[in-house]
This record gives C-alpha cells, structure tokens and sequence, in this order.
DNA sequence: TAAAATAGGAGAATATATATCTTATTTTCA
DNA sequence: TGAAAATAAGATATATATTCTCCTATTTTA
C-alpha cells in the first residue's frame, strides 16, 4: 500500500533536475545530493526517459535533464513511469486475476476508487511541488 | 502501491460475515464460499477480531460473527485492521526513516494526500457495498 | 584514440507476502 | 466426564518482490 524506495527515488531525482533545468546533471550528483544509490538511480533514470519525463546525453559532458516544463509532470507520472500503472488491487488491472470480478460487489469500487485516487496524484505537478516550503521553512 | 492478498481475504470475509449476520460461521465455510486458504483465513480473522469488526466463539458450534453493524464498518477499517495504519510513503508513518522529511517539499503532500485518500477509504461501508450489483448484473 | 559518460542485461542480497503446521485452549454434548 | 470440534497463538516454511550491484557495450568529447 506504499510507493516503493525505487519511486521515491525517482521522485527526488524529478525534484532535483527541476531545480537544475539550466544544464544537463550526471547521475552521480543527483546521486549525492539526492542520498540514491548511483546504479540504482541510473536504472531509474533509464525509465524517466522512456517516460519523456527525462532526456539523456551520453558521453563525457552527458547527463540528464527534464525533457518536460516541471509543470507538466504530475506525480502520477513520474510514479506510473517506475511503477506502471497503479491500482489499488490487482483485479483492477487484470479482470482475471480473481474469480470473482464479475460478480464481486468490491470489484468497482476499486475501479472508482483508482479513477479518484489518480485524480489526486494528478493535481500535483514539480512547479508546484518545488514552489513548496517545507513546514519547518515556513514564516511565522 | 496495492492492498495485499490478506487484505483481500479479509474483505471479502466481511462481505460473507455481512450477507450472514444471523448466525456463527466456521473459519471452513468461510474459506471454502470465498476462496481463501483456510489456516491464512483463520489467521486474518484474529486481526478481525482484534479490530472488534468480528466476535469469535470457540469449540464445538464455535465460530465467527461481525461485532459491528455492517454499516458501521469501512473499507479503512478493514484496511487498518489487517495492515495497520497505512499512508502512501513511509516517511508519512515514520519521519526518522528519511533523513530529508524536514526540508522535503514533497514531504508535507504525502502527508496531505493520506488524509484524502483514508476519507476516500471510509466513505465506504459494508452495509452499502453488499447493496452494490457487480456490474454484470444490472438490469438493462 | 583515450577518457568519461549513459544503456542494457544479468544476477545477488534482502525484505515482504503468503501461506502452513503444531500445540494449546475452549466449548459442547452424548 | 471425556471425546470431539472448534478457535488461539506461535513458529516456521516458501514464494515473490524489492533493492541494489556488476559487467559489458555504446556513445560522445577533446
Ligand atoms: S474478491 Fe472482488 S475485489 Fe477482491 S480481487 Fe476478487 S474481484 Fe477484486
Ligand atoms: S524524500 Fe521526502 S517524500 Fe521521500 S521519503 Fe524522504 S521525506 Fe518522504
């Protein structure tokens, strides 16, 4: 009932290349500053960019960079490009995974459920997201 | 990002318990009307009971019961008893698991979206999704 | 052409989910 | 009163998923 570490990680990663749209950032840095494990994060980064979420250079001089305005990348995005798509019980996103979808009572209320649920995830996009002061940063 | 297995089992035991409040019904019943593994069943129904959604009788002519009106139980509630508390990122449940939780902009929305997504959660009780026709049976 | 970066696949280590088994306790009723 | 039938509780097994590493290939720069 959680996102995963791995998406997590994507998502700070998405976080720091928002505030580093000027240039192109090696996986080693966002590694760092970001606290990811460096091959882990690169496996990551691989799956930002078949998303379009990210764009890669190869080479000395290579790195990553957004290949998308922050503001038009949702938090729902950046999880369905680790995680695929997302949904509260796997019935949702295979009828035949249970016996009883078609005659279970809970089965669409899973469907409306996810439909809400990514609602909420959509809402929140990185310009946003960025713009935030954390609690701790907030005047009094 | 799913509910488990178990916390399947455990509602779609409810939902059984519910369509037979009249009366105490074996942990074998149970299993067998919604195909659930027996021993893992019974275990669930410890949480359950735990939880105060069910009331157990032991020995001969023992069994299980809902201890609550079925309207008086969520979708959250269930979720709960068998999973504990739940939220979206562990940070949410524990701050001290992720060194950044206190200048972390995105910190504050996991927190914000797990309050959305449990009232989500307990707008649905057990007396309404009985009432629920799965889809394939509504009238044309 | 050497050095520095990502791409991609394979696989190891660890944690979680999914059960099962065994023994103890409670309750009924012949 | 004692045998049978049920749940309680804890230990343990198995399967799957998560988390992370390593190796080789490819691309790009200078
Ligand atoms: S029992 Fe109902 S809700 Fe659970 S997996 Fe099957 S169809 Fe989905
Ligand atoms: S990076 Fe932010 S959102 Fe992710 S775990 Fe840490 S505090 Fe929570």
């Amino acid at each position: 009932m959680q996102i995963t570490r791995e998406t997590d990680y994507a998502i700070r990663c998405v976080l720091y290349l928002t505030s580093r749209t000027d240039r192109v950032v090696m996986v080693d840095e966002i590694s760092r500053e970001m606290a990811a494990p460096k091959s882990f994060l690169a496996k990551i980064l691989q799956k930002l960019v078949k998303a379009d979420i990210a764009r890669s250079f190869r080479g000395v001089k290579g790195g990553f960079q957004l290949s998308r305005e922050p503001r038009d990348i949702t938090l729902l995005d950046v999880i369905e490009a680790v995680e695929g798509s997302i949904a509260l019980n796997a019935c949702v996103l295979d009828r035949t995974a249970c016996g009883f979808s078609s005659t279970c009572a809970v089965h669409p209320i899973w469907i409306g459920l996810r439909a809400e649920f990514n609602e909420l995830l959509k809402k929140h996009n990185f310009a946003d997201i960025a713009g935030t002061k954390p609690s701790s940063d907030r005047e009094p």
